[in-house]
DNA sequence: GAGTGGATTTCGCAT
DNA sequence: ATGCGAAGTCCACTC
């Protein structure tokens, strides 16, 4: 796990001892960090020029290409992960070109003076887990139905009713049907209007009456009005409840706790 | 311009020598590149656990911060421009928690080993130019419609006609209809092909004879015969000349060039 | 400050 | 491979 080898630094290195050490890396997929002064061209779906300044440059071993200003979240120039590279050096000048297909996009990056180079060979098994979007509230609610409220039972999830995409469309305790709009955030009219809308699509279709429940962690100001007016419920769901859900039962696959057989 | 002192790097630094330097350097608002072993709790709009590994921390002066992994081109972990930070060392783990506003979110992120620590003071002014995409030419178009030809009157631009979208729809300084398709590269057989389409379809609606104008820098081998066997005309654009015109007029809207009220 | 739309969006998932 | 929708999208611009 812990790998004190898993980093080579070298402080202004010259241009030909570093397009050396980089060839190397980048032909044994090594990870990549470079500061220095340098300037960047980039040409594919758009086409850009970068003046000469010092900036941070990544290259990952997937193929990745960061280069960052001193400022700012994003990078100003990049490539997605799977491009290729070529080097070069022509009058003490570096060039990295990276180009990725499809589409085609190529990024050349010259340096003149390099500051620090730094070869790397990071070791990163460490999962990730991110909490409850509005997809992870669907999937909680689609693993754990009784959260909506008891009886209710999922029949399918996304489907198609012309408006758009039902989040969740089920039944109840004493089988009416129901459609189910998610929110993550605050559930504004739209997301009352559009669960209308999609009501509205599957009472034609099922010919018969259809509960709408709006389920967010909370609503807009007027929304519960409007839900009223338009004959819709609401069910209050926090994101962070339904955490606990899909940690107890990741294993499983969700069309496990469908009937999926069982459509309209 | 030059600056060799740029940049500070300690290698294999220990936590608390790791603090001090990057407590200083955030007080300073230096630019900060910390390479390590880390792990990640985020809260805020979602919630984020990341286990323990090697990745690519970077904090900017302007506060923004990137925790890269070794593969991907985004950023695991990231807080935006302007968070602020708090540094902690609790038995021998470095924390550097960073905060930010609206929304409110919080990173913290926990070393127990570093391998590089460098502090940057980056001088960028180099400018940078991003030219016209193929939105962008639309963009020109409908600004400065001269630059297809004297008379030209834009009406709607991005109008469904069945076969797809036009990219510009408009008036000749004769009145006769005119639909544009615009390609920000060497335009294909395809290009004049889908023109030709929407020509046809424009006829049908408005029972009159429509020209079709195919715009880009340039065309491929052959497309020049298509056009004319098509009857379709080509406006040579490139993508360059239309950044200026989008630099003149960024503040006024596209909606105040168009009559709007003068659809089909 | 909130809302809207674009992006070299990227990413993931379904078709 | 292609296409569509979501994202902790971010960012720039309008209201």
């Amino acid at each position: 796990m812990l790998n004190r080898n898993s980093l080579v630094a070298i402080k202004n290195p010259t241009i030909k001892e570093a397009a050396e050490v980089i060839k190397g890396a980048l032909s044994k997929r090594k990870g990549i960090v470079l500061i220095g002064n340098c300037w960047v061209d980039y040409q594919g779906r758009a086409s850009s020029k970068l003046d000469p300044g010092e900036r941070i440059v990544i290259i990952k071993k997937d193929g990745s290409v960061l280069v960052h200003r001193p400022t700012g979240y994003e990078p100003v120039n990049w490539q997605p992960p799977g491009s290729l590279f070529k080097t070069s050096v022509i009058e003490e000048i570096l060039g990295i070109r990276s180009i990725r297909r499809k589409p085609s996009e190529s990024v050349q990056i010259f340096f003149d003076h390099i500051y620090l180079l730094s070869i790397l060979n990071l070791i990163d098994q460490g999962e990730f887990f991110l909490h409850a979007s509005e997809a992870e509230m669907q999937k909680a609610i689609l693993l754990k139905p009784s959260i909506i409220e008891h009886g209710f039972k999922p029949i399918t999830y996304e489907k198609k009713v012309e408006p758009g995409f039902v989040d969740v469309y089920g039944t109840d305790k004493n089988g009416k049907f129901v459609v189910i709009e998610i929110k993550r955030k605050t559930a504004g009219r739209e997301a009352a209007l559009q669960l209308a809308k999609y009501v509205k699509a599957i009472k034609v279709i099922v010919n018969r009456e259809v509960r709408g429940i709006l389920v967010a962690p909370r609503m807009a100001k007027g929304v519960q009005k409007l839900l009223t007016t338009l004959k819709l419920e609401y069910k209050s769901l926090d994101p962070r409840q339904c955490v606990e859900i899909l940690d107890k039962s990741t294993t499983k696959k969700i069309s496990d706790f469908l009937q999926l057989d069982n459509k309209i």
